[in-house]
DNA sequence: ATAGATTATGACGAACTCGTCAACTCACAG
DNA sequence: CTGTGAGTTGACGAGTTCGTCATAATCTAT
């Protein structure tokens, strides 16, 4: 069986640790319009689906599942990498050790159950 | 004023060499549905924006005008790049924030100088 | 200018999502 | 046991898209 929208939806907020009621602030949403879309009882429309990727920072293709890299996107990604093009080299080791810091401390929660 | 979301179908369109009406029968629309898109009478859904997308050989991002990063290259931004995924939203959010900081202060640097 | 292809527009009921809200389960901490 | 937080489910009217079809408008040649 594969893989629904609804699976892959919940499969990325829990990867980016956001509970339902954290994605649907950002979205706007309300907490059970998330599960409506987890469960499948809706499909977002086509407005709705551009929020959930802008959210969660991912490409729309990625979200339903059109593997196809990258999987970043959205105005978060785009704004860190137009400001990563404005920075010096040895600021850009920086970032790129911090950003390194937070994926490591995430994996080691993700170890930690 | 931007480019809407039937704009860039009917360009995406036009590049493939396709009537509307060939469009439709790849898609299993009714001609004049493409015609609703097009001029934006009305959005499709998601199913139809999948439909769409897999007709046109597109991503469906690059049907909604999402630049598809990135748009820097090189080993520290590919780095970044990937620690970005595997991070919590609010990671990718201070991140974000960080980097904005640091362009800020490298501006800042530009003008004194 | 006439004919044919292409696109545009508008209507119809059916089906769907929308936001909102209430009621419910379930896990777990005090 | 009691409460608190997270998630589920189902309902409601309002609004939208659905497929289908008819018809008007526009373009493209001969």
């Amino acid at each position: 069986m594969p893989e629904t929208f609804g699976d892959r939806l919940r499969r990325i907020r829990e990867e980016k640790r956001l509970n339902q009621a954290e994605l649907a602030e950002r979205t706007g949403f309300q907490p059970s319009a998330i599960s409506h879309f987890e469960s499948g009882r809706r499909a977002p429309s086509f407005d709705n689906l551009k929020k959930l990727a802008d959210s969660l920072a991912v490409t729309i293709d990625f979200l339903l599942g059109r593997e196809t890299l990258p999987t970043t996107a959205g105005p978060v990604a785009e704004k860190l990498f137009r400001n990563f093009e404005k920075m010096t080299a040895e600021d850009q080791d920086d970032l790129s050790k911090f950003a390194a810091m937070l994926a490591e401390k995430n994996r080691r929660r993700q170890e930690n159950k």
